[in-house]
DNA sequence: TGTACTATCATTTTT
DNA sequence: TGATAGTACA
C-alpha cells in the first residue's frame, strides 16, 4: 500500500502527498499526470479521507473508468466504489436528477444530444418562418451553446445590448427569440441539452444556498483533470464547490488546450493562481513517453506560441530516430505510403498492429487511409465518426425508450410517431404541434386528450393516434415491472421496428437488425453490471443517461490488435509507439477555419503539439500535393507547422522542391472513346447532365450504371467507370465532378441521352496537366 | 400520405 | 462525397 509512492519521482511525489489547500499541477505531455492523480486520491484515502468526500472530474468517461480501476487496485474495490468520479456531465447529471424538482424538472428528464437539439432548432426556425439560409440551424445551435457555456441565460442575453447587436449585425435579429423558444421548448419537453447539465448545475448552486452548502460539505476534496479544457460554466461550478474547503487540485497542460471551439477557456488554467490564495504550483517536466528527438521537436514547435506557462519538458529516454516527413502526390498516395510504411515497420521491427496510430485533423481524411490499409490487409479500427449510438436504427429504439420514460420528449416523439409507418403523416404531426403550442401542453398530451379535445383530423387518423398512445402507455406499465433489457426487447419486437428491417431484406437491413441485437446485449450487460453495484438498480433511466453521455472511445473492445485511426482531438491522452500524422497541409492542418486570429492559430499549433507528442518511438508527418476535398481535387501546400519544427529533428524522405508543378501545358487533346465498348445495362432517366470529369487516367473503357444504393433507393444514380483495371463508382448529376483516381489530366465528358436512355457516350480530353 | 427521385447543403474538433 | 431536405407524382 505504501510502496506506490516509491514509483513516483520527486516532482510527482510532492503534489501527490500535498494534503490541504489549493494546488495546481502543470504536467507536460507524457509526464505521468494520471499517475499523480490516481496516487493522490489513493494517498488521501490512506490519510483517512472518506471516499464519499472526494470528487474527481475528468474529461472523458474512459479516463474516469481507468482511473477508478487503478485506484481500486491500490485501495480495493469496495473503497474505490464510493468515490465520486466521472465527467462533469455525468456527475452533474446525477446531481441534477436528485435535485430536479427544485428547478421544476422531472427527475427522469431526457438528455438531448446534439442531433436532438439541432432538430428542435430547425423546427423552431421553420415555425417562426425565418429564412433558413440566414438562420442556419447549426450556426444557431453553436451560438446558443456558447451563450450557455458562458452562463448567458435568455434574460441575460436580452439585457446585454452588445450581444443583441452583434447578432443583429450578423443578420440574425431574431436570435434571442429563437434562444428563448428553444429554452422554453426544452423545459416543456422535460429535456436538458449537454450545456444545460452545466448551466442548470450553476443555477442550482447559486439559487439554493442550502444545496450549495450540502455539496460543498460533501466534496471536501476536488480534483480536476485536464483543467485547461474547462469552460466558464465548469469553472464556476468548481469554484463554487471548492469555496468552503479550498481543497482543490487541478491538473493540466496549457500546451494541450484544444477545445476552445467548445468554450474551453485556457485562461482558467493560466489564471488559477489568481483565483485562489496560497496556491502551490507543481511542475511535471520529465517526459517518460517519447524519445529525445520527439520531445525536443515538440518543444521547438510549441515555443512559437505566445500565451503559455513557462515549462521545459525533457526526457531521459534515448535519442531515437528523426521524425520522417513524406510528400505524396495525392491523398490516395499518402494512404498508400502510410500503409506501406506500417507494413514495412511491422515486418522489420516485429511490431503489432496496435502499436500504430494514424492521426488526422478531420474525419473525412480517414477514407484514403482506410482504402490503402484494406488493400494491404492491415486490420484497423476507426475511432470517432459516427458512433454506435448515433446510428439510425439505434436512435430509433432509444427514442421509444426515451418516450416511455418521458412522454413529453418531443424530439423522441417526432422521431418514432410514424416509424415504422403507421399512417401518421407530416400534416397530422404539424396539427399536433400547433395544438400543443396553442394549449401550452406537450404533443403527447394533445394526443391523449383527443376524445375531449379533438384536433382537426379524420376518424381514421384519430384512431391511429390513439393506438400509438395506447402502445406507449402499455410500455410504461411494463416498464414498472421489468428491467431495462426486457423493456427494450419488447420495444424492438412490438413496435415493428425489427420487422420493418426484416422486410427490407437488404444486407444493410440485416446489419441494422444485428446492431439492434447488439444494443439489446449491451443493455443486458449494463443491467447485470449495475445490479452488482449496490448503489444503482439498472433502470432504464440510468441506461439512457449512460448512453447519452457515452462516446465511441468508451466502447473500446479491450485489446484488439488493430491500427488505430482517429482525429488528433480524440488521441489526446493516448500514446502509440508509431504515430503517423497525415494531411500536414495548409488549410487542413492548420485548418482554414482557424486562421483568422493568433489565438486560433495557436490552438491549431497546440493541436499539432498533441499529435506529435502521442508518439513514443517514431513519428511520421505526411502531406499530399493534391487532395480531394468536398468532392473536388485541390492543390495543397505543405503545412507551416513543418517549417516550425527545428530542422535538425526532421528527415525529409522526399526532396523538397520549390515548384512542385510544371506549368500547365494547355494541350487540347480531343479523342473519342470507342463507342462499341460502351454498354449500358439499364437506361438512366432524367435530363442529360453536363458532366465535367477530372481524371488521372485517360483510358475510360466502359460505362455502365451501378446498382444504385440498395438501402433506401433514394439516391443519385451512379455509374461504374472502369479506369484501367480499377472500377470507380460515380454518380450522375448536373455540375457534379466525377472523380477518378490519379492526377494528370482534366477530362471533360458529355453523356448524350435519348428518350430517357443513354445512347452513346462521348468523352473528350482537354487541358492536360502534365506532372513531372 | 407515401414513394422515388433530385437538388442542395456542408463539410473541425465533441461532452 | 454523403446526408438529407424538398419536390413531383402515384
Amino acid at each position: 500500500m505504501q510502496n506506490y509512492l516509491d514509483q513516483l519521482n520527486e516532482a510527482q511525489r510532492a503534489p501527490t502527498v500535498h494534503k490541504d489547500g489549493p494546488l495546481m499541477v502543470i504536467a507536460g505531455a507524457g509526464s505521468g499526470k494520471t499517475r499523480v492523480l490516481t496516487y493522490r486520491i489513493a494517498y488521501l484515502m490512506s490519510q483517512g479521507v472518506d471516499p464519499f468526500n472526494i470528487l474527481a472530474l475528468t474529461f472523458t468517461n474512459k479516463a474516469a473508468r481507468e482511473m477508478k480501476k487503478r485506484i481500486a487496485e491500490i485501495v480495493g474495490n469496495s473503497e474505490a466504489k464510493n468515490l465520486w468520479m466521472g465527467t462533469f456531465h455525468s456527475i452533474f447529471a446525477r446531481i441534477l436528477r436528485f435535485e430536479a424538482d427544485k428547478l421544476g424538472y422531472p427527475s427522469n428528464f431526457t438528455i438531448y444530444d446534439t442531433q436532438d437539439s439541432q432538430s428542435l432548432i430547425r423546427s423552431i426556425i421553420k415555425e417562426m418562418r425565418l429564412d433558413k439560409d440566414i438562420y442556419k440551424y447549426k450556426q444557431v445551435y453553436s451560438r446558443i451553446s456558447s451563450y450557455k457555456n458562458s452562463l448567458i441565460t435568455v434574460r441575460a442575453y436580452f439585457n446585454n445590448p452588445e450581444l443583441v447587436e452583434a447578432d443583429a449585425m450578423a443578420r440574425m435579429p431574431r436570435m434571442g427569440d429563437i434562444y428563448k423558444e428553444y429554452v422554453d421548448r426544452c423545459f416543456k419537453a422535460g429535456a436538458m441539452d449537454f450545456d444545460d447539465l452545466l448551466l442548470k448545475t450553476n443555477e442550482l448552486l447559486t439559487r439554493f444556498p442550502e444545496v450549495l452548502a450540502k455539496y460543498q460539505n460533501r466534496f471536501r476534496y476536488i480534483l480536476v483533470d485536464e483543467y485547461q479544457d474547462t469552460n466558464h460554466s465548469q469553472y464556476l461550478i468548481v469554484r463554487a464547490l471548492s469555496d468552503r474547503f479550498q481543497n482543490i487540485c487541478v491538473v493540466g497542460d496549457d500546451a494541450q488546450s484544444i477545445y476552445a471551439f467548445r468554450g474551453a477557456n485556457i485562461n482558467n488554467i493560466l489564471n488559477f493562481q489568481k483565483d485562489y490564495d496560497n496556491v502551490s504550483v507543481y511542475r511535471l517536466e520529465q517526459n517518460y513517453r517519447s524519445t529525445k528527438t520527439i520531445v525536443r521537436a515538440a518543444n521547438s514547435l510549441i515555443e512559437k506560441n505566445q500565451s503559455r506557462l513557462e515549462k521545459v519538458v525533457w526526457t531521459a529516454n534515448d535519442q531515437g530516430n528523426p521524425i520522417k516527413v513524406n510528400r505524396s502526390m495525392t491523398d490516395a498516395d499518402e494512404g498508400r505510403f502510410v500503409a506501406g510504411s506500417i507494413f514495412e515497420n511491422q515486418m522489420n521491427l516485429q511490431m503489432q498492429h496496435k502499436e500504430f496510430a494514424v492521426l488526422y485533423r478531420t474525419n473525412a481524411q480517414s477514407r484514403a487511409i482506410e482504402d490503402a490499409l484494406r488493400k494491404k490487409d492491415i486490420p484497423y479500427r476507426i475511432y470517432g465518426g459516427l458512433s454506435f449510438y448515433q446510428r439510425k436504427e439505434i436512435k430509433d429504439v432509444l427514442a421509444y425508450l426515451r418516450l416511455i420514460l418521458n412522454p413529453s420528449d418531443e424530439e423522441a416523439l417526432k422521431r418514432v410517431i410514424n416509424y415504422p409507418a403507421r399512417g401518421i403523416g407530416q400534416t397530422t404531426v404539424d396539427k399536433i404541434v400547433v395544438a400543443a403550442n396553442e394549449r401550452g401542453v406537450s404533443m403527447f398530451e394533445v394526443m391523449e386528450q383527443l376524445q375531449q379535445n379533438p384536433i382537426n383530423v379524420n376518424k381514421g387518423t384519430q384512431t391511429k393516434l390513439e393506438n400509438f398512445v395506447t402502445m406507449i402507455r402499455s410500455f410504461q406499465v411494463t416498464n414498472e415491472q421489468v428491467d431495462a433489457f426486457h423493456i427494450a426487447e419488447q420495444v424492438a419486437k412490438k413496435t415493428g421496428l425489427v420487422q420493418e428491417l426484416k422486410k427490407d431484406g437488404t444486407p444493410e437491413g440485416i446489419a441494422r437488425i444485428e446492431n439492434i441485437e447488439e444494443l439489446l446485449n449491451g443493455i443486458r450487460d449494463f443491467v447485470e453490471g449495475q445490479k452488482e453495484l449496490a448503489d444503482t438498480t439498472g433502470s432504464l433511466t440510468e441506461f439512457l443517461e449512460d448512453v447519452a453521455l457515452a462516446t465511441d472511445l468508451d466502447n473500446e473492445k479491450g485489446d484488439d490488435n488493430r491500427v488505430a485511426l482517429m482525429t488528433v482531438h480524440l488521441a489526446k491522452g493516448l500514446e502509440f509507439p508509431f504515430v503517423y500524422v497525415v494531411g500536414m497541409e495548409e488549410d487542413l492542418f492548420p485548418s482554414a477555419m482557424n486562421l483568422n486570429s493568433r489565438s486560433e492559430l495557436e490552438e491549431e499549433r497546440r493541436l499539432f503539439y498533441v499529435a506529435l507528442t502521442r508518439a513514443e518511438k517514431q513519428a511520421y508527418l505526411t502531406y499530399a500535393q493534391t487532395r480531394y476535398r468536398w468532392g473536388k481535387l485541390i492543390d495543397a501546400e505543405p503545412s507551416r507547422f513543418l517549417d516550425e519544427i527545428d530542422e535538425q529533428y526532421l528527415d525529409y524522405l522526399t526532396p523538397i522542391t520549390e515548384t512542385r508543378f510544371k506549368p500547365m501545358i494547355d494541350a487540347d487533346i480531343f479523342g473519342e472513346v470507342d463507342k462499341s465498348k460502351l454498354r449500358l445495362k439499364k437506361p438512366v432517366s432524367g435530363t442529360p447532365p453536363k458532366m465535367p470529369i477530372s481524371a488521372g487516367t485517360r483510358k475510360l473503357r466502359k460505362v455502365k450504371p451501378a446498382s444504385s444504393s440498395p438501402s433506401n433507393g433514394a439516391s443519385t444514380p451512379k455509374v461504374n467507370l472502369e479506369v484501367g483495371n480499377r472500377v470507380e463508382h460515380q454518380r450522375f448529376g448536373k455540375g457534379k465532378v466525377l472523380k477518378i483516381e490519379g492526377v494528370g489530366a482534366d477530362v471533360k465528358a458529355e453523356i448524350q441521352f435519348e428518350q430517357g436512355g443513354l445512347k452513346k457516350l462521348l468523352l473528350r480530353f482537354a487541358k492536360l496537366n502534365v506532372l513531372d
